[in-house]
DNA sequence: CCGACTACGTA
DNA sequence: CGTACGTAGTCGGG
């Protein structure tokens, strides 16, 4: 440039270049937890950063358009009439742009009756005027007319915004072969569809280029039309209207009146909070280190701040260190002292054998790469280390210290003599030899965004460093050392994720993080070591019986149709009972009819048929066996089954349970809880001692809602049912009938689910009228808690989100859904989330404090499973009363509820007998 | 081999 | 038209 010693004007597009990032980025990619899109104000802010940093602006103006209706609409309506609706996903993202950018500190602009191209031409010719070099950012071509020897337009490329090409005169001249000044001119001619603004028909780019170019622009062609033949210049005559039209709303004004002097844009240091605040919003945290760059904060010198987001300054990626011995140990003290948060630790796991091959540690600038040999006496401290409460930061924590501890178990092994492999696991879990994992990211994640998709360390990289991890370049056949991808550097990813996850986090999911999940994530890791043990034998005669029973309804379902049919396969008993038997039509699934048992039991009453019963008793004992297979499958040459938690795998703060699933063991049958005599008291034990909150959900609600009826029917302890039967049909409690009990217990249970008069009327088998009556009458008795249940929702809809009592949140974007359907099912959700996740998280803190007061009394017994609201306990022998009020006393006084937490507790030999 | 769909077990 | 899960089967696509 030639003019590099004058002032720079920068004048932005607000709207054309949001609308570009728009499209260049993918939304799905963008959005806050809440629901709100950031696509266009991501790419339009990175675009900017950018911008700033290569141009460094001495004047600075972003400029919208206020709405689609300016002084050309009002002369042609149509003008820009052929865009369609503004996606919904972009919606809202003007405005909360615009707020980023006065946070920011930077001037916007918009005009009534103006568009921002408008104000952009009035700027750059003051700017031009005044002694400015002057740069225009626009995505809309229009602005080539503003090019000149003091004004440069800055374009997007087709694939995005960061992209940005530079037209001076002579580049315009290159590109559309006229001088900038007459680029409308071609506009004119040709027509711009964007705009709706048709144009001389036959008459493209190249032909208006040639026209200019002979005749000297617009006006000269059109005083020569008669001197052109052919069917273009009959075209030009017929429409040379439109080209007058077209190059009158394409003239930008450049004189319209603004409330701002150049003086006034200069940028200024912004308000650093102002911009932690607007970006934290957003979730913008990688472009928050870099705007704050801006600023003049440079690397580590930026300053410590009290604003809501911590400023985290991005460290080089370090090269690992290998280091030993004492070395090792100097480290480990010195960074664990200079990083009070934790280190990242990562344990590079063998996928096939789940074992350990290396291992990284990452502070702040330096990091170590270890080839760990458990045991060997080079890696003492580093053991030590791992065994103490020095925290640590790791990602899937429970995965990575079980592997750990079965390594560190198999050393001890190694040392006292051969062990099997099943003894290395329970080894494990007495001892995992790894403690104080005081954040683990993958939680910090989910507790962040439960029940979104990013499962895994890069999903979290992308999320919230806006980075990806590096990968070793896969056409590298023998990678040089320099490319590898250590487990340092995991682990230095995973400590920095920790940064931007707790930055992230509000106090309550904070206060969750570090007082519930992380402590519970090692009391889940040991009950999963430990495994339950199981009686194979009874398993292995239920699946002898139930093989001979299900291929005998098999073979008796095949004589009554006269013919075999696939009984699982829903598609075929759909020909079997709608087409062959002609029975009436149930219920429509995508498919075609259900033939669930619901829909065959309402068959079998409306039309009698020997082959539906032969159905559904086949449909429960497959069942049946099924699960008995999976878990004979599942069981381990110890004879115990080993389930995995996924303790980020529910929305509400539950866990669950997989690989096998032992949440889902059947009870409600004789014939189902046969499988629960299966699961019995290991060798070397006395007993299971099973502990469950009894009504833990209804007692949350009457401590939420705060409803005196149903506080006091707690207090008084008696029969939840019966009481409030005997409220609601104004009788003594010892007068409600079973079936007036089972009425209420069904309306109780269904409250916290949101349950309808329709959905009563069906689950009771009354009439839509009687369940309104009975829900009328419920609430006329508790009205307390239907307020609460609608404030829930109330209060949802406003925040977009519910919290738990310990402060656990859960984001419902659904809430604003347009689509009813949509939306009702989020408002059911986030009526359920509190009470659902309120007793999880109590839950969740019974478990931490039995395990601690079981280590503090040193008793061999110990917790094997979670069913939600109830708990498994191996009891060794002689630890019965100790255990037991432990258990009691741990499960009850959790937290203090205006309601009593009763806990029951049983004793058997077997689950099923236990629960008695 | 994978995803959609149906069905069904639990709290 | 009641919340939250996991598993297993079939079936149609690849």
């Amino acid at each position: 440039m030639s003019n590099t010693s004058k002032p720079t004007l920068m004048v932005i597009d607000g709207h054309s270049l949001a609308f570009r990032a728009f499209y260049a980025l993918p939304v799905e990619s963008f959005q806050t937890r809440d629901g709100q899109y950031t696509n266009a104000i991501h790419g339009f802010i990175a675009m900017l950063i950018n911008l700033l940093k290569a141009e460094k602006p001495d004047a600075l103006a972003v400029a919208f358009d206020i709405s689609r209706h300016s002084f050309r609409t009002r002369e042609y309506p149509e003008y820009k009439g052929t865009r369609g609706e503004t996606p919904v996903e972009f919606k809202g993202q003007i405005p909360l742009l615009q707020q980023t950018l006065a946070a920011m500190g930077i001037f916007t602009i918009e005009k009534e009756d103006y568009e921002a191209d408008d104000i952009l031409a009035t700027l750059a010719k003051r700017g031009a005027e005044g002694g400015y070099r002057v740069l225009v950012v626009s995505g809309d071509r229009d602005t080539i007319q503003l090019v000149n020897d003091d004004v440069t337009l800055l374009y997007p490329s087709r694939q995005g915004v960061s992209d940005l090409t530079r037209y001076d005169a002579e580049k315009v001249m290159e590109r559309y072969g006229v001088r900038p000044e007459q680029y409308p001119e071609i506009a004119a001619l040709v027509g711009e569809t964007s705009d709706n603004l048709p144009g001389v028909p036959k008459v493209g780019e190249k032909t208006a280029v040639k026209w200019i170019n002979l005749y000297g622009g617009l006006d000269e062609i059109l005083a020569h039309q008669d001197e052109i033949g052919g069917k273009v210049g009959e075209s030009l005559r017929e429409h040379a209207h439109l080209a007058e039209r077209n190059r009158r709303l394409n003239r930008l004004v450049n004189d319209v009146e603004l409330p701002v002097e150049l003086d006034d844009l200069t940028p200024k240091p912004f308000n650093e909070d102002a911009v932690r605040e607007a970006f934290g919003r957003l979730e913008f945290r990688s472009l928050l280190e870099r705007v704050l760059k801006l600023n003049g904060h440079e690397g580590a010198s930026a300053t410590a701040s009290s604003g809501p987001v911590a400023v985290i300054t991005a460290e080089p990626c370090p090269k690992p260190m290998v280091l030993l011995d004492e070395e090792l140990e100097a480290w480990l003290a010195r960074e664990s002292a200079a990083h009070p948060d934790g280190l990242g630790l990562h344990f590079d796991i063998d996928a096939t054998s789940g074992s350990v091959v290396g291992v990284g540690i990452a502070a702040g600038a330096t990091s170590v790469q270890l080839a760990w040999q458990p045991g060997a006496a080079d890696y003492a401290q580093f053991e030590a280390w791992l065994a103490s409460d020095s925290p640590k930061i790791m990602f899937d924590a429970k995965h990575q210290v079980q592997a750990a501890a079965r390594a560190l178990a198999g050393a001890r092994a190694a040392a006292t003599g051969e062990q099997s492999q099943d003894d290395l696991t329970s080894e494990a879990a007495k001892q995992l030899g790894v403690d104080g994992v005081r954040g683990d990211v993958f939680l910090g994640g989910w507790l962040l965004r439960p029940g979104s998709p990013d499962k895994t360390l890069e999903d979290l990289v992308s999320r919230y460093l806006g980075e990806s991890l590096p990968v070793a370049d896969p056409n590298q056949l023998v990678p040089d050392e320099d490319s590898v991808v250590s487990t340092a550097t995991t682990a230095w990813f995973v400590r920095r994720l920790q940064q931007h996850i707790t930055a992230a986090s509000d106090e309550g999911t904070l206060s969750v993080y570090e007082t519930i999940e992380m402590p519970v994530l090692p009391v889940l890791a040991k009950m999963e070591l430990r495994g339950v043990a199981i009686d194979r034998g009874i398993l292995s005669s239920m699946n002898a019986e139930l093989g001979e029973r299900t291929s005998g309804l098999a073979q008796q379902a095949y004589d009554v149709i006269g013919h075999e049919v696939n009984l699982g396969s829903p598609k075929q008993l759909q020909e079997v009972l709608f087409d062959e038997l002609d029975m009436p039509k149930t219920r429509a699934t995508k498919t075609g009819y259900s033939t669930d048992a619901a829909a065959l039991t309402d068959l079998q009453s409306k039309n009698p048929h020997p082959f539906l019963g032969l159905l559904l008793q086949h449909r429960d004992a497959t069942k049946l066996r099924q699960i008995v297979e999976t878990l004979e499958k599942a069981v381990g040459e110890n004879s115990r089954v080993h389930t995995t938690y996924q303790q980020a795998g529910t929305s509400t703060g539950r866990l669950s349970s997989a690989d096998p699933n032992l949440q889902n063991i059947p009870v409600r049958t004789a014939e189902g809880r046969r499988i629960r005599q299966a699961f019995v008291v290991g060798e070397g034990y006395e007993t299971l001692l099973t502990a469950d909150y009894s009504q833990i959900e209804m007692r949350i609600m009457a401590h939420l809602s705060g409803d005196e009826g149903l506080i006091e029917a707690f207090n008084l302890g008696e029969d939840l049912h019966s009481f409030v039967g005997g409220r609601i049909f104004g009788v003594e409690p010892s007068d409600v009938t079973s079936e007036m009990r089972s009425k209420v217990k069904a309306m109780s249970y269904g409250l916290a689910y949101g349950l309808s008069a329709f959905g009563l009327s069906k689950q009771l088998n009354i009439s839509v009228g009687e369940a309104k009556q009975l829900m009328g009458d419920y609430f006329a008795r508790f009205g307390a808690v239907r307020d609460y249940l609608r404030s829930v929702v109330e209060q949802a809809k406003e925040d977009l989100y519910t919290e738990t009592i310990f402060g656990r949140k859960r984001f419902f974007p659904e809430l604003s859904s347009p689509n009813r359907l949509v939306r009702e099912n989020a408002e059911r959700a986030a009526l359920n989330a509190p009470i659902q996740g309120s007793a999880a998280d109590i839950m969740k803190l019974a478990m931490v404090g039995i395990e601690r007061r079981f280590g503090e009394q040193e008793l061999a017994s110990r917790m094997l499973l979670q069913v939600h609201d109830e708990i498994i306990v191996e009891v060794a022998p002689g630890e019965w009363e100790t255990a037991e009020a432990i258990v009691h006393e741990e499960m009850s006084n959790v937290v203090e509820l205006s309601v009593p937490l009763d806990v029951h507790i049983g004793r058997g030999v077997n689950w099923d007998a236990g629960a008695h």
